[in-house]
DNA sequence: CTATTTTATGTCATATTTGACATATTAGAA
DNA sequence: TTCTAATATGTCAAATATGACATAAAATAG
C-alpha cells in the first residue's frame, strides 16, 4: 500500500508528481524526501547534543520556535538552504553533512 | 582585501552579515556559499558529462534554460532545493552529492 | 569571417518560503 | 496528578524563489 505513504506526504504539503501507474514516488522523488529528511534530522539532533531549545536556535539564527519546529519536522514549507545554514550554525561542518548522505556513521571521517 | 570578495557577493545578490570589524564573511557565510557553488558546479559538470544543453537540462526538470544558468552560475536566486531536484533528474545519486561535500575525489566512494 | 547554437543577464508576475504570532499538545519535574 | 517548559500546529503578511520571456554575449560550426 504505497498510496498511504504518498497520502502522508501530500498532507504534509509535500508536491508529488503523477509518478508510474501504481501511484509509487519515483526513485528522484524518494531521493529528494529522504536528503530533507536526513537533513532535518540532524539539525534535530546536533540541537539536543548541544542541549539547546528550538528557542534558542531559533534566536541563533534570527528565526522562531514555530519555524524550527517545521524545520526539524522536514516539512517542506521550509528550505533546504535554512536547514544548511541552521546546521552550520550549530557547528556542523560541510564535511559532516557530506558524511551523513554519504551513509558514512562517522561523521568526521575523512577518505584517503 | 576582503572587502572584494564581499562586495561581489552582494553583487551578485547574497545578503551578508555585518560580521566582523574586518568585514570578512564568518566562517558560516563561507561554508553556505561553499557549499551552494559546489553543488552548483556539480550540476554543471553532470550536465556537460551528459552532453546536455541548459534547454535541454530545463525541459527535464520543467524549469527554463535561464534558469538553469542562474543555477549553474550559483546565483542566490536559486534555492539549493532546486539544485538538489536537479542533480537528482541527472542521475546523480545522494552518495555522490555527499562524496561531493566531504571532498571525496571519487563520487562514488563509500566508506567501510 | 558569418551563421547558428548555446549560454548569460535582466525583468516580471506568480508561487513558495519566511518570521512572527497565537495556541494546542506534549514532556518532564515536583 | 498539577505546574511549567518545551515542542507542535495553524495562519498570515512580507520576503524570496520560480518559470517565462526577451535579448545580449559567447561559443562553435561551416
Amino acid at each position: 500500500m504505497k498510496q498511504q505513504k504518498r497520502k502522508q506526504l501530500e498532507e504534509k504539503g509535500f508536491r508529488i508528481g503523477s509518478a508510474s501507474d501504481f501511484l509509487e514516488l519515483i526513485p528522484e522523488e524518494e531521493s529528494y524526501i529522504e536528503i530533507r529528511l536526513e537533513i532535518s534530522g540532524l539539525v534535530k539532533s546536533q540541537r539536543r547534543k548541544r542541549g539547546w531549545t528550538q528557542q534558542q536556535l531559533a534566536r541563533a539564527i534570527g528565526s522562531s520556535q514555530s519555524r524550527v519546529a517545521k524545520m526539524e519536522a522536514g516539512e517542506p514549507s521550509t528550505s533546504l538552504d535554512l536547514m544548511i545554514k541552521t546546521l552550520l550554525r550549530l557547528g556542523v561542518s560541510k564535511t559532516q553533512i557530506g558524511n551523513l548522505l554519504t551513509g558514512n556513521l562517522n561523521p568526521d571521517f575523512e577518505p584517503a
